[in-house]
DNA sequence: TTTCTATATAACTATATAGTAATGTAACAT
DNA sequence: ATGTTACATTACTATATAGTTATATAGAAA
């Protein structure tokens, strides 16, 4: 195996890791009709500012989100929207796998359609 | 945020967690076309056998990858072949935001062409 | 049986990171 | 200048997990 094929499985899987947090996923899932500042996010995730502070430096380290200061406030929005595709793809998986009877399965299928 | 978005975002973060490590990524690879044996995985990836085994078994927990075992050998196999379009979208941002020389950029997004 | 091969697992160490509490900082308002 | 609001960062704790070493188990062969 390459230097360069061990370069690029790190690179996929940082951006997987980025990925792999349910609080980062209810942030981008935030994110999806269009920039929020960070008032507006620590209200939708329910989490605690500090948290949700670090959450979105991390996601934007990962380059899935950009940051546009504006006054006092920050205005964050998704990067690129095929992260949506992403999520997709694996909730059509995770629905695939489940063997829930219909109702609670369709119940979970959309709450699995993140966008 | 309904109790069931928040077991729909555990479930999504915990497969793309799956996949958020180079190790099991290679491994993923390795069975791009068709099973192998622990041994040849072992071979393939370059870790240790005890290593190995347990991405396998990590895998397996997340239904990434099915086991038959056959004899003394355990032959392991991907169960959704959807999870290479989810490495080849990623592959395809990751590109993307990269700003090398073209040479370097061609070479790169070979590599991270995983199937 | 004994031995060998293939795989799994347990115990351990080291590292990464999620969450929290407290503090820092920058822009705006008064 | 002072205060206030919005956000970022630091220091800390707790937990999860990657990798290693050693051992266990199970099937095949002798």
């Amino acid at each position: 195996m390459s230097q360069l094929d061990e370069q690029a499985f790190s690179h996929i899987a940082r951006y997987f890791q980025a990925l792999a947090e349910p609080m980062r996923l209810k942030i981008l899932n935030g994110l999806r009709d269009g920039e929020k500042n960070v008032t507006e996010l620590v209200e939708i995730s329910g989490g605690t500012q500090a948290n949700v502070s670090k959450h979105l430096a991390l996601l934007r380290d990962a380059k899935l989100i950009e940051r546009d200061s504006r006054g006092t406030k920050a205005y964050y929005s998704i990067s690129d929207q095929r992260i949506y595709e992403l999520c997709n793809l694996v909730c059509g998986q995770i629905a695939n796998q489940m063997s829930l009877d219909a109702a609670a399965n369709e119940a979970f299928i959309s709450a699995l359609k993140i966008n």
